[in-house]
DNA sequence: TTTTTGATTTGACGCTAGTCAATTTATGGC
DNA sequence: GCCATAAATTGACTAGCGTCAAATCAAAAA
């Protein structure tokens, strides 16, 4: 890895608090690779020998079951994903494949147990880390079970509008397709879902959303913040 | 609490590798308490207070929304919970009742924090059981995802029979409804599935059940590890 | 621009699981 | 043992969502 590469990767908040020293020997071992999209980064199932760090791009995570398969989380730049399986040294429970080129860095998994076991500052942030996608997870099991496909892309809607800076139209960051998946529905749903929604004044074109009636799509959607608030 | 209550507490997973000295200063301001059946011990955006551990019984974790709910888990002897909104410091993104009656150990949330911080081997201890709660949440997701109500049904009277030992003979360890609601189905569902259950040789007396063709149930259930293994 | 390929939309239909209501079966209290 | 109450089952019906197929639209390559 280049220098600074290191530096750059040194503010993830993974190795927040941690002597520099130790992160730079652990990320001299690590790789920082670029992907083409499409791309199978980590299979399900197969022993946890990487920790990855998604830099650049976007990273859908999915599982597959029989013939089924399903979107667990789209996963964007500075998330780390599969901490668990690593830190416990165990196999993978989903894949993960890019959804569009991207760069994602790679730290060998005996790199970050030797470090976890000898650095508290490390332990911590990982921690930290371990608490943070546990809770998304909850939150999205809760998601999944506690609400209709039309009232997860209604809430999806209006948290993407916020997090975009609230100016009532948007751009998908990704295909209907994907969208549709990380929502748990197929994609015939999400059209149909999406033409439902124009009575409360949403409108799409293309891959522009807009949004002219908030309250609106507020009443339907009912946000609450233990599902969708993404700082709690 | 009672001395005795400390040797015992100190043989939780939680304080793996920690220093007894250190363990018993936590448990000192902790409680060991008592709670009648359906007695609700935490409710959902709270701040946390307490990190709750099972030492007798069984507790429901749950989320309400709208007019809906959902049971996320069923915790026994020896499982904490809500682990992750301790150490981070915010709300509560599930409600807990005692199923039964239960003893429950309760340490303070700053507590947990103050030696989370100060004190590496329980950093570390705590790491590894919010990677271990991640799984289990991950596994659950899969596992309300993919299959459906029956598949759930028989991977989880698979299991089951197997964590008694395999002797194809085992009582239901909660009420019928109780069992619906920790599969994510009503309990009618869960009435008319395991009628069906029938042609596969599973015969329901009470709360006994019996499996007469372990392979002729595995083969609807198709059991994975990466969803239903406790092991990995 | 035209072609080609894939994404999206729309319609028709079926399956899974939830709801409501009526029984039947258990269970705890007396 | 008997009653009161709750749990479980069964039937009838419905909502939500998936699947399949056909039609339309859009983007990239020629």
């Amino acid at each position: 890895m280049r220098h600074e590469d290191i530096q750059e990767m040194q503010r993830l908040p993974l190795f927040a608090g941690v002597d520099p020293a130790r992160v730079q020997a652990m990320l001299r071992g690590s790789y920082l690779q670029r992907f083409p999209a499409h791309v199978e980064l980590v299979r399900e199932s197969d022993q946890a020998d990487f920790l990855h760090v998604v830099v650049d791009g976007q990273v859908e995570v999915f599982s597959a079951y029989r013939d089924r398969e399903t979107t667990v989380s789209v996963i964007g730049p500075g998330n780390s994903f599969i901490v668990a399986a690593v830190v416990l040294d165990r196999v993978y429970l989903k894949s993960a494949r890019a959804l569009t080129s991207a760069r994602i860095l790679m730290i060998p998994a005996n790199a970050v147990r030797l470090y976890f076991a000898e650095d508290a500052a490390f332990a911590r942030a990982l921690a930290l880390e371990l608490a943070l996608a546990y809770r998304g997870v909850v939150k999205e099991l809760k998601n999944q079970k506690l609400r209709t496909s039309l009232e997860r892309l209604a809430n999806w809607l209006l948290a993407r509008d916020k997090e975009t800076g609230s100016r009532g139209r948007f751009d998908l960051p990704f295909e209907k397709r994907t969208l549709a998946a990380r929502l748990g529905m197929a994609p015939e749903v999400l059209s149909r879902s999406l033409a439902s929604l124009v009575p409360h004044k949403v409108i799409v074109k293309g891959s522009e959303i807009q949004i002219h009636d908030v309250e609106s799509l507020r009443g339907l959607a009912s946000p609450t913040p233990t599902i969708d608030d993404p700082e709690i």
